[in-house]
RNA sequence: GGCGCUAUCGUCUAACGGUUAGGACGGAGCCCUCUCAAGGCUCAAAUAGGGGUUCGAUUCCCCUUAGCGCUACCA
């Protein structure tokens, strides 16, 4: 039975990288039928939000991939402390009293790595227990192993073969002077306990694997399987960030730009993975079964925005892509939302409604999109674009259209065809062409200068509307 | 500095050592057409550099360069 987990620490919103790593995870378990943990690794009190929190439910409720378990490190604090007390206590780990503030000064760098400081790893259990008993304040640390040529080595499902000295691993820290558990020992500890089976992360924890994997061989834990993912990055090369790159890095700007959940899911799928097959635009059940870490890159990924445009293209292309082709009863209600969130009210029924999203969405790239370029077919206040308005300016146009508007009145019929008919006529019999009644009608009707079929435009404004719209120019 | 990882069009990527180095986005153009999209077609665009190994390297090895990560009582 696999077991994986997602694990953010609430000390900001959800990144794009954290909700790729997020899918993968979930794309992976739901593959194999295994169990999807989510767990909030909020050891850190200092940076810990609950609004940090709450962004994170945000943006994974809105992705709405859901998950199987759900966990708190900060609630399992005593499960993490025994492990490390347990290490202690076989001669693992050991105390070391230097007090925090000497850090830097105790650590020098340029020369080497600092690996440990010899006379606290070389304390003996009684000076180190009596100083404890005293009050002394002190971090646990693990004892790594300085025999020369030993080395920690793993098989990395994307990277491959890994492995390193541990005589270049330092004695890393795992229970803190303030009794709080570092993000090693809890990490460890709770993928112990849950037992995770299969770590999928970001890259940037490669490194940290050898001293993971020491603490579950000192645990006597059976050791997970490992995947990392390569990072997403900025087009600079550097490492997306809040403060350097602002909203593109939270999922939830993507969210209210009106991308579809799927429609972006995607689109991270596609960085730093590949199906393969020259596929790009999937279904969630497509990604499901295609997905497997060999066809995970091994070299980070540039997101493609710039200051002009914060959105990558391909987000855009692929989320346009979704937008017109799943079904329109699924669409309906987002689109439904989403008008509600621009103040919207759209008045069709149900039926009519879908008809109406199925007919504009075609040249629609995102939700919001139904808003502005759409907003002509749920309100009855609209602007009317520049472009549009050259159309209705043509010579005769408007004349022309009040015309139609009565020869619609005094038709009862009212369909594509219908209207084909009167307005064909129309132009004939006044020597017109009839591409300019069909433009002029479009922008009347829509405000704007360019969208669906003008005859599918008349069925969607309505009747009545038509009407109204066409004698007002 | 030490250790680890990475390197194919602008971007995302494909290519059991043998391909005219493929696809997609974006860009340019053409077709279609009531507009704009969509769709179809075409074009421009890449193996970081240097050494090896090999009959043959995008692919394997080494070096250089560049980027990223770890090197915290952050995660």
């Amino acid at each position: 039975m696999i077991r994986a987990r997602f694990a953010p620490s609430p000390t900001g919103y959800l990144h794009i990288g954290s909700a790729r790593t997020f899918i993968f995870n979930w794309l992976y378990t739901r593959k194999h039928h295994g169990t999807m943990v989510l767990r909030i690794d909020d050891t850190d009190i200092d940076r810990n939000t609950s609004a940090s929190l709450q962004s994170i439910y945000d943006g994974l409720n809105w992705l709405g991939l859901g998950w199987d378990e759900f966990y708190r490190q900060s609630e399992r604090l005593d499960l993490h402390r025994q492990l490390a007390y347990d290490l202690l206590a076989k001669g693992l780990a050991y105390r070391d009293f230097t007090p925090a503030s000497a850090d830097l000064e105790d650590k020098p760098r340029g020369e080497g790595p600092w690996l440990c400081n010899p006379e606290m790893r070389g304390l003996s259990r009684e000076e180190s227990d009596r100083r404890a008993a005293a009050g002394e304040p002190f971090v646990i640390r693990f004892r790594v192993d300085r025999d020369p040529g030993y080395e920690v080595a793993f098989q990395d499902e994307v990277y491959g073969a890994q492995s390193k000295l541990t005589a270049d691993i330092e004695d890393f820290a795992l229970l803190r002077s303030n009794t709080m558990p570092t993000y090693h020992l809890a990490s460890c500890a709770d993928d112990i306990d849950l037992r995770i089976t299969h770590i999928i992360r970001g890259q940037d924890h490669l490194s940290n694997t050898f001293k993971h994997i020491l603490l579950f061989q000192a645990a006597g834990a059976p050791i997970p399987r490992f995947a990392h993912l390569p990072l997403l990055i900025a087009p600079d090369g550097s490492k997306l960030s809040k403060r350097r790159h602002g909203p593109v890095v939270s999922v939830t700007t993507y969210r209210d730009y009106g991308f579809l959940p799927l429609g972006y899911i995607n689109f991270l799928c596609l960085l730093g993975w590949s199906p393969k097959d020259n596929r790009e635009q999937m279904t969630l059940y497509e990604l499901e079964s295609a997905f497997s870490f060999e066809g995970v890159n091994r070299s980070n990924a540039v997101v493609n925005f710039s200051d002009s445009d914060p959105i990558d293209p391909k987000a855009l292309w692929l989320n346009s892509q979704h937008l017109r082709s799943i079904g329109v009863a699924a669409l309906a209600p987002l689109v439904r939302q989403s008008l509600a969130e621009n103040g919207l009210q759209p008045y069709r029924d149900e039926d009519f409604f879908k008809h109406v999203v199925d007919t504009i969405r075609t040249r629609f790239s995102t939700l919001v999109d139904f808003s502005t370029k759409g907003r002509a077919y749920f309100s009855d206040d609209f602007d009317i674009d520049p472009k549009a308005q050259e159309k209705l300016d043509v010579p005769g146009a408007r004349e022309l259209l009040h015309e139609l508007a009565e020869r619609i009145a005094a038709n009862p019929e009212f369909t594509e065809a219908s209207v084909e008919r009167d307005l064909r006529k129309l132009a004939d019999e006044r020597g017109v062409k009839a591409g300019v009644l069909i433009n002029a009608s479009r922008a009347a009707l829509t405000g704007q200068p360019v969208g669906p079929s003008a005859f599918a435009v008349f069925t969607c404004i309505g009747r009545e509307r038509v009407i109204q719209r066409l004698r007002k120019v």
